[in-house]
RNA sequence: CGGGGUGUAGCUCAGCUUGGCUAGAGCGUCUGGUUUGGGACCAGAAGGCCGAAGGUUCGAAUCCUUUCACCCCGACCA
């Protein structure tokens, strides 16, 4: 039971200055939060509410599947953190402080170095495997960049979850039960969303699946073919090899003066070529080793595929001073001539195969080259080259011949398979059957709380406010005394009292305002039914019941109101909106 | 971390170019009154170290230097 005049429900009218996003504004303006600093947000009664429905829907399917809740602190040694060497994979973006007694610590952004310990200390045969175990806690991340409120921010509430098994079989089948799972909760929290191939990234891994729900401020994006029948997030979408370009015939290599012109543009500029007749030669680095990329001038290297394609192993781009020495020219020069023994690796990617006939650096500074003939010029074969396929999809790709189409999405949850990754370096291991030690293969699996209340504000709302689906919204009913008359604020009191009585959950605006604030309110915080006690139709002894989607009101009887609206919320929650 | 922008009342912003009386508006808050179905009206009031520090000047919100915070674009991103 909850009175609006106790309750702190800061609604603003103005647009906050700093909320660049539609869900960021509303979930100012509806007083769900209010922002601490540069992300990081203090939650109010309405927005702490959608927050614990949210983890209710998710404890319990979490529960129904046989996961163990626990709590993991959020505080974690240093010392766990370089045994799995993601003191250094993180970087910048790992919390870190130091203790009085000079010990490190890290504030736990994702939580398998703890999951992974407690195993190593608690697992000892197949017999208690599967174990499948999560927490609901505060995820922190030193965000280069924190923005569209709390869809990037520097702390937010995850629920992730962390299973351990004997064989493939029993990973594979937990890693369906979360799918599943996850599918079961996003459709509670009544939103819309796809599911796509995922690359597990720095997690590590061998599968993932993305839970996405579409939306243009998204900062995913989502590949799709045309049939609909295959999704990937950009980073996993596989395109087509582009057919061979027809040789045609050109002179030799041609040097070209092209002063200053390190950047794409300004070296067709100076060579009167677009950007998809050039070469771009891209220089990472891999340990102490180098690796060259070669890509069409108007495409770009994919991370993901290119760590994929070295087995996992950590990459970075080269630093100034290891491209001039492999170059021999400055930064924006290099070019694949003479380039491809000097290098650990390289990678030409399908494009670039393709081509009959491109512009590139000279390994010369201030100089290009063109009439640059693909295995011609420069080797498409040799023991460190592979033709690959390294870049992002674009518009216009293909994937077995069926057309790529483009769109945006967030993220709101992700499963893995990590494998043994985190369970060999801090020595995770059972006794199988066979008596023999063996590391405990993993799964992990996340869900983003605070997201999925931000993408239900994204594809949810008009312009007056918030139109939330019942199951996340922070009350379910309003009532609205829309006179400041005794009979009116009684009838009110009384609706409330029986409502509440029969487990709906009422907020009662029980302020002494006019009725047209009270109304902006009630939309703005998108709560999915408003009862409103009027003077005039209370005397007919009606009141009015306005589902937030609807323009215009219903009127029914005082006397089995609550029945009726209780009746109503019920349809609703199973009708998930 | 690179580029750009903004810091003035609780919120949204004007004033700054070209230094000069007591620093402004709308919204919000408080008091009194009139109102009471879609963010009312009248009268009154409170509320500011003009982000911070230094400098120039007779005089600084305004000009200069430094610094901090926040926002946007990029890079980065379970």
């Amino acid at each position: 039971m909850m009175r609006y005049s106790q309750t702190l429900i800061p609604t603003v009218k103005e647009v906050p200055a700093d909320a660049e996003i539609i869900s960021h504004q509303l979930m100012i303006r509806a007083g769900l939060m209010r922002k601490l600093a540069s992300g990081t947000y203090i939650y109010l009664p309405a927005g702490l509410r959608m927050l614990q429905k949210v983890m209710a829907i998710v404890r319990e399917e979490m529960n129904a599947t046989g996961a163990q809740e626990i709590v993991m602190p959020v505080v974690q040694p240093m010392e766990l953190w370089q045994r799995t060497g993601r003191d250094i994979d993180y970087g910048e973006t790992l919390g870190k402080f130091t203790d009085r007694h000079g010990r490190g610590n890290v504030l736990s952004p994702t939580a398998e170095e703890g999951f992974t310990y407690l195993a190593a200390c608690e697992l000892k045969s197949y017999k208690q495997l599967p174990m499948n175990l999560y927490q609901l806690n505060t995820k922190y991340r030193d965000e280069f960049r924190p923005r569209f409120g709390v869809l990037r921010s520097r702390e937010f509430m995850m629920k992730d979850a962390y299973s351990f098994h004997a064989n493939e079989d029993c990973l594979h089948k937990t890693y369906m039960d979360m799918y599943n799972a996850y599918r079961r909760v996003f459709s509670r929290c009544g939103l819309d969303y796809v599911i796509v191939l995922a690359e597990s990234g720095e997690m590590g891994g061998s599968g993932s699946h993305q839970f996405t729900v579409p939306c243009d401020n998204g900062e995913d994006v989502i590949v799709y073919t045309q049939d609909n029948q295959l999704a990937w997030n950009i980073e996993k979408a596989p395109v087509d090899a582009l057919s061979k370009q027809l040789p045609v015939e050109v002179g030799p290599v041609e040097l070209f003066h092209t002063p200053k012109a390190g950047k794409i543009d300004d070296a067709c500029a100076y060579m009167k070529v677009k950007p998809y007749q050039l070469i771009k030669t891209l220089i990472y680095k891999s340990g102490e080793a180098l690796i060259v990329v070669l890509v069409r001038g108007d495409h770009e290297v994919n991370t993901e595929k290119l760590t994929r394609l070295m087995g996992g192993a950590h990459i970075e781009m080269a630093d100034e001073a290891s491209i001039v020495s492999l170059t021999g020219a400055a930064v924006g020069f290099a070019g694949p001539v003479g380039l491809c023994d000097k290098a650990a690796e390289v990678f030409i990617d399908y494009g670039v195969a393709a081509m009959a006939v491109g512009a590139t650096g000279a390994n010369k500074t201030d100089y290009h080259i063109m009439n640059v003939v693909p295995g011609r010029d420069f080797p498409l074969a040799g023991p460190n080259i592979r033709i690959v396929d390294v870049r992002n999809a674009v518009e216009g790709d293909t994937y077995e011949g069926k057309k790529l189409l483009f769109k945006r999405g967030i993220e709101v949850g992700q499963v893995f398979k990590l494998g043994t990754k985190y369970s060999v370096k801090l020595e995770a291991n059972f006794l199988d059957a066979d008596g023999v030690e063996k590391p405990a293969l993993m799964g992990c699996y996340g869900i983003g709380i605070n997201r999925i209340i931000a993408s239900a504000i994204e594809n949810g709302h008009d312009e007056n406010g918030m139109i939330l689906p019942i199951a996340i919204a922070p009350w379910e009913v309003i009532i609205t005394p829309a006179a400041p008359d005794e009979p009116v604020m009684q009838a009110a009191e009384q609706l409330y009292k029986a409502l509440s009585e029969k487990g709906v959950e009422v907020l009662l605006d029980d302020r002494d305002l006019r009725a047209g604030v009270k109304f902006k309110d009630a939309d703005l915080l998108g709560i999915p039914i408003r009862v409103t006690v009027g003077k005039k139709t209370l005397a007919e002894g009606n009141v009015e019941v306005k589902p937030r989607t609807e323009k215009e009101a219903s009127l029914i009887p005082l006397a089995t109101a609550a029945e009726a609206v209780a009746a109503q919320v019920t349809r609703m929650k199973e009708n998930r909106r």
